[in-house]
DNA sequence: TTGACAAGACCGTCCAGCCGGTACAGTAAG
DNA sequence: CTTACTGTACCGGCTGGACGGTCTTGTCAA
């Protein structure tokens, strides 16, 4: 019986980030994600000719939201700077309880050079904050700063509670400027 | 062939956060690191009986060499606050260019539940941070960016130059008071 | 001799990737 | 319209290899 078709790609990807949240970074295994998918192994293999390719697609579909999420609040009303932009979203990112992108370290297991484009996005979002800024160690304890707010929220180790996180945001903004 | 004696278990550990950080995190297997330690399987096993006990002394070790190294900055004169010994040691910890901890990714695939112990020890730290500062907000700015430095070094995504890395320790030390 | 410690062959399990099918859509010749 | 052919999307059993853990057999120090 062959249901019309949604995108399964999406769905795959989609079931992949469930399962390493769910059942941990150890056990996404392909035939997990196909049966969470409601897909079968083929299936998903003829989407994903082999496991470091699923990575891939989460790592790039990972990105682009990423980046469109950004902008998106870049170009909103009331952002007088990309970083305050970045600060909100990521404080409003870390506001999910669960991490989101625990498969990340499924993705390391497979190969640390999935970390690779990650590492340039931020590069490249780095360089973006510095042109438009003129303090740079303003900069770089927010930018930091943020980092280790979504590193704890990875961890799944949140030791802030939520008028602290407040706080931080708040205080992030106004070194920011 | 037995050789005298030296204490396996130290050699082991070392050894399995060698094969952690030069093969990446999912090549450690129990194999690879009896190899490395220069002992047998059978060795390794008797230390260790099992692999997640092994991954319990990795996480073990790594927190109380990590409670004396700070102790112990803490202790040397020319430090106002813990947290400012607690800044500088991992700044330091940050300069070695090898991440040194990336067993911790091999210990998350293995069970979520490892990092228990870590969330345990940083909720602890946080606390005794916040018993000696009377500006929250500043502690949680100095404690999150020093998360992120240690974040960054961990998946080996050094985006800051020397210069920029010493421009943040300073400025947090600044901020610290 | 005895017991702490180590060696490495071996076993069961799990999983990525492969492969031979199946169902269906489109096309086009008869 | 119908039959035959082609390409696409998907299915699920299989297998070979890797890995964690066990077991038997040493081996050295006291």
């Amino acid at each position: 019986m062959r249901v019309p078709r949604a995108n399964s790609r999406e769905k795959i990807l989609a079931a992949a980030a469930d399962v390493a949240r769910e059942a941990g970074p150890g056990s996404l295994s392909l035939d997990a994600v196909a049966s969470r998918a409601g897909v079968s192994k083929g299936g998903l293999l003829y989407n994903f000719p082999t496991k470091a390719k699923l990575m891939q697609g989460l790592v790039e579909s990972y990105l682009s939201d990423f980046q469109k999420a950004l902008d998106a609040r870049a170009a909103e009303a009331g952002h007088e700077s990309v970083l305050s932009a970045y600060i909100k979203l990521s404080a409003d990112d870390c506001e999910q309880p669960k991490p989101s992108a625990s498969w990340i370290f499924s993705a390391i297991a497979e190969d640390p050079d999935f970390l690779t484009p990650i590492k340039a996005f931020k590069h490249q979002l780095f360089e973006r904050l510095k042109g438009e800024t003129q303090d740079l160690g303003s900069l770089l304890v927010c930018f930091l700063a943020i980092e280790g707010m979504r590193s704890m929220n990875l961890f799944d180790s949140d030791v802030l509670s939520e008028d602290e996180h407040k706080l931080l945001v708040s205080s992030l903004l106004k070194i920011a400027g």
